[in-house]
DNA sequence: CCCTAGTCAGGAATGATTCCTACATAGCAT
DNA sequence: ATGCTATGTAGGAATCATTCCTGACTAGGG
C-alpha cells in the first residue's frame, strides 16, 4: 500500500522513531510491496532514489522499525531475513520452490493456544504458523522436470 | 533416546544411506538428546570420541540425513540452524530468552489445514507451528533486571 | 540558531555455511 | 576374501549475510 510521507512521518512519530530521508524511503519501499522483500532487496529498491544509501543503513534501520513495532522479520529456513510491513497479527504461506510468501490472514489460527500442561511454566507471548508447499507456478515447473528434490 | 548401533545401521539402511563411522556417531549424539543442537554443537559432542572429525563432515552428515528424512531442520530467527532427530510430526515452543526448544506434540495443531481459498492455489505440503514465550528460569530473570527489551 | 544524542556511510570483521580437492573407504561384484 | 569405483571424509579456502567500528552528519529539543 502507497502511504503518505506524511503518514510515514507520523507513524515514526508514534512510535518515538527519529525521522530521516533513509528511514522513510525504506518503510516507504517495504509498505509498498506485498512480496517480504530482503535486506538487500530494500537497499536495492531505495539505492533507486538515494545512490549515497548503505547497506548498512538499511540493517540499522530495519532492526529500528524491528525494535519499535513498525516492521516485522520474516525468517525462513536458514536463508537471509525478510521483512514484512504488515504487523497486524498473521501467518504465512510460503513456497519451497521460488520462497514466495503470501499472507494468510485467519481468526481461527491467531486464537491458537497451548494447554498449561504443554506451555511447561512457559509464559507463551506469540506463535507462528508457516504453511509450506508449491505454488501453482512451481508445481508447473515440477511436472516438467522432476527432480532427485521431487 | 540411546539406540544400539546395529538399530542406527538398521535405520541408514532402510533409507539408503551409507553407514560409516561418522555418520553413526553423529545420528546417535543427535538421537540421544531433546536439545535440538546446531551442527557445531554435534561437531563438538562428536569430537570428543572421533578427534579427526571434521566440522565439515557434520555439515555433509547433516545434509544427508535431512534429505534422507532421518533428522529434521529447525531455524528459529536468523540464527545457526538447529536439528531435531524427532521426525514425527510435532511442532515447538521456543524460549525467547536462552534460545531453549522443547517439542510440543498435539493432534490438533496436527491437523491445521487452509481452506482452499487461503491456500490460493497452493500444493500445501506441511505446515509448522511455533510458540514464542519464556521459560520458567527466563522468567524470574527478567524479573530480577526489568531491560528495555522487557 | 546551537548542541548533542542519535544517524549515516563505508570499510573491516565475524561467523555459519559451502566449496574445493586429494585421500580414504563402504559395499558391490568377482 | 579381494579389487573396484562411487561416495564419503578432512581440512583449508571461499562465500555471504550480518554486525562492528569509526569519523562525519543531522534531527529536533532548548
Amino acid at each position: 500500500m502507497k502511504l503518505h510521507p506524511q503518514e510515514i512521518e507520523a507513524r515514526f512519530r508514534r512510535h518515538a522513531v527519529r525521522v530521516t530521508r533513509q528511514r522513510t524511503a525504506i518503510y516507504a519501499a517495504l509498505a509498498e510491496t506485498t512480496s517480504h522483500p530482503s535486506a538487500d532487496d530494500l537497499y536495492q529498491m531505495v539505492k533507486r532514489q538515494q545512490p549515497m544509501m548503505s547497506r548498512n543503513t538499511v540493517y540499522y534501520t530495519l532492526s529500528v522499525l524491528r525494535d519499535a513495532g513498525l516492521v516485522r522479520e520474516v525468517n525462513v529456513g536458514h536463508d537471509m531475513a525478510r521483512y514484512d510491513g504488515n504487523v497486524s497479527m498473521h501467518h504465512h504461506l510460503i513456497c519451497l520452490g521460488c520462497g514466495q510468501i503470501m499472507d494468510v490472514m485467519d481468526d481461527d489460527l491467531n486464537r491458537l493456544q497451548l494447554s498449561s500442561g504443554q506451555a511447561r511454566g512457559f509464559d507463551v507471548l506469540g506463535h507462528r504458523v508457516e504453511f509450506h508447499g508449491y505454488c501453482v507456478s512451481c508445481r508447473q515447473a515440477r511436472r516438467d522436470v522432476p527432480s532427485r528434490r521431487g
